[in-house]
RNA sequence: UCCUCAGUAGCUCAAUGGCAGAGCAUCCGGCUGUUAACCGGAGGGUUGUAGGUUCGAGUCCUACCUGAGGAGCCA
């Protein structure tokens, strides 16, 4: 194996040249003497070419009996080919069979379709399928755009901590866990920390996991997710609905532009995504509920909505349904929501929040708000929750020591993953799912 | 926690209450341009578990287990 090592995204720049490739047989088709195997190395897929004339018949031999996924070391020359999906054929010259897998416990998963079960219970072998490995780069390509937007913006990372003393909204949702002598859950929010780190810092961000032990069973849910949350001093409601609206233009724009080939294999309608563009609609919770009721009449909406309660499933299907591009629908009564969300001095039986519905009944990616302000009433909505002052006691200091409006949201990464791919369902965006009755592998 | 649906070969699925089947995968053979290749052949089964009805149950009934979709809750 004299040739240089590439991988099969660049073979093109070695067209006419031999070249090394190291991977996997990802299938074998045999036409006589001649063999067409087709191998993926992570980065791609080409097809050999080996007919039994050209080469040593040990080399014709170890290839005609190679097993899917056996992993290889393949030496031959690119050679442009118009019947080749990506362009490219190799003319195999030499192979090095690194293990074969065996015969007798052959690779899993066929090249024919598959269970869900059958699928998530391997999904550490699920993870090489073309769609599957596109998916994943698509995330990466989210998360590395996230990063690079709030970054050029001058909004500083902040970690918040993963184990936390107490829970941020009642304890029914968090896993627990021994903390030496104590009680400690995993976080279901970095949001109270990033309170904090906004007061020193101005403009802050997180990214990270978060655990949420909701035994919820639907295509949205995970019980480990990750989310990106950005939390701004002196920032109002209307300065985080531009921020989720130039964010979210922004994630699609860069998957356009950089993850177009792993889109069109995902099989994405990119015209649907390319309609993403700001304004994005902004109505109030007000005309959510009267549009419901006009759907309502008209018999589209099943159930009857009245002002007060939160929006269920059906009703923001129904209401993003209306529109090609994200919807946001803003202050939502006080008491379908948060403890910590600050009244609308206009209307106080509103909060100053938003929820950004994506398109396609994708529902909710980002739920954001204005907290609150106040030392007083923070600490009567603690008490009015049943929550324990003194765990509050460092966020309520907030409020003591140079309060300020602040404002901020959380937008789920595989929620926005699953939208952008066009995905059914939210297992599919994260390489080791964990969901109620999924812990393995 | 509740509602609905499903469980048959390694995988995806058939089978009017009456002999347990096909495709793919695996193995053997054929084919010099195949595109989830194709053609011929072989092996492969405690029909999720436990009861019940029946001359006879994969099929009907009961309970349980597992999974899926949804509600609630949420990003």
């Amino acid at each position: 194996m004299s040739s240089p090592i590439t991988t099969i995204r660049d073979v093109g720049k070695h067209d006419g040249q031999s070249v090394t490739i190291r991977g996997w047989l990802y299938n074998l088709r045999e036409s006589g003497k001649l063999l067409f195997p087709i191998f993926r190395d992570g980065s791609g897929q080409i097809q050999g070419v080996v007919p039994k004339s050209a080469v040593p018949p040990q080399v014709f031999d170890a290839i005609k009996n190679l097993t899917q996924e056996s992993s290889v070391i393949v030496e031959g020359k690119v050679r442009a080919d118009k019947r080749a999906p990506g362009g490219y054929e190799l003319d195999v010259a030499n192979v090095e069979v690194v293990q074969r897998v065996s015969e007798s416990d052959p690779y899993p998963i066929s090249l024919k379709e598959h269970g869900v079960e059958f699928l998530m219970e391997h999904r550490h072998l699920w993870l090489r399928s073309p769609r599957q490995a596109s998916v994943l780069r698509v995330r990466a390509e989210i998360i590395k755009a996230a990063r690079d937007f709030f970054d050029d913006r001058g909004f500083v990372l902040t970690d918040p901590p993963i184990l936390t003393p107490s829970a941020c909204e009642g304890t029914s949702t968090l896993f627990p866990v021994d903390y030496f002598d104590e009680q400690a859950y995993l976080t279901q929010s970095g949001q109270l920390y990033l309170e904090a780190t906004a007061m020193a810092l101005g403009k802050v961000y997180s990214f990270g996991p978060t655990f949420r032990a909701e035994k919820s069973k639907t295509r949205r849910h995970l019980t480990e997710f990750w989310m990106v949350e950005p939390e701004i001093a002196y920032g109002t409601l209307d300065d985080v609905m531009e921020l989720a609206e130039s964010l979210l233009t922004f994630l699609v724009k860069r998957c356009l532009e950089r993850r177009h080939a792993d889109l069109v294999i995902i099989g994405r309608d990119l015209e649907k995504l390319q309609k993403i563009e700001a304004p994005f609609p902004r109505i109030t919770y007000d005309e959510a509920v009267a549009a419901l009721q006009e759907g309502f009449a008209k018999g589209a909406v099943e159930n009857k909505f009245e002002w007060g309660g939160d929006l269920g499933s059906p009703d923001e299907t129904y209401l993003s349904s209306q529109y090609d591009r994200p919807l946001m629908i803003h202050r939502y009564p006080a008491t379908v929501k948060a403890f910590y969300m600050e009244p609308d001095p206009q209307r106080p039986d509103v909060a100053l929040c938003v929820d950004v519905l994506a398109p396609e009944g994708y529902g909710e990616i980002i739920g954001g708000s204005q907290r609150m302000f106040s030392h007083e009433l923070l600490l009567q909505r603690i008490h009015d929750h049943g929550l324990p002052e003194e765990a509050f006691k460092w966020y309520l200091d907030l409020r003591k020591y140079g309060s300020v409006p602040h404002s901020g949201f959380g937008m789920g990464i595989e929620r926005a993953v699953a939208w952008i791919c066009g995905l059914e369902h939210v297992r599919e965006t994260i390489p080791f799912p964990r969901m109620l009755n999924r812990l393995y592998p």
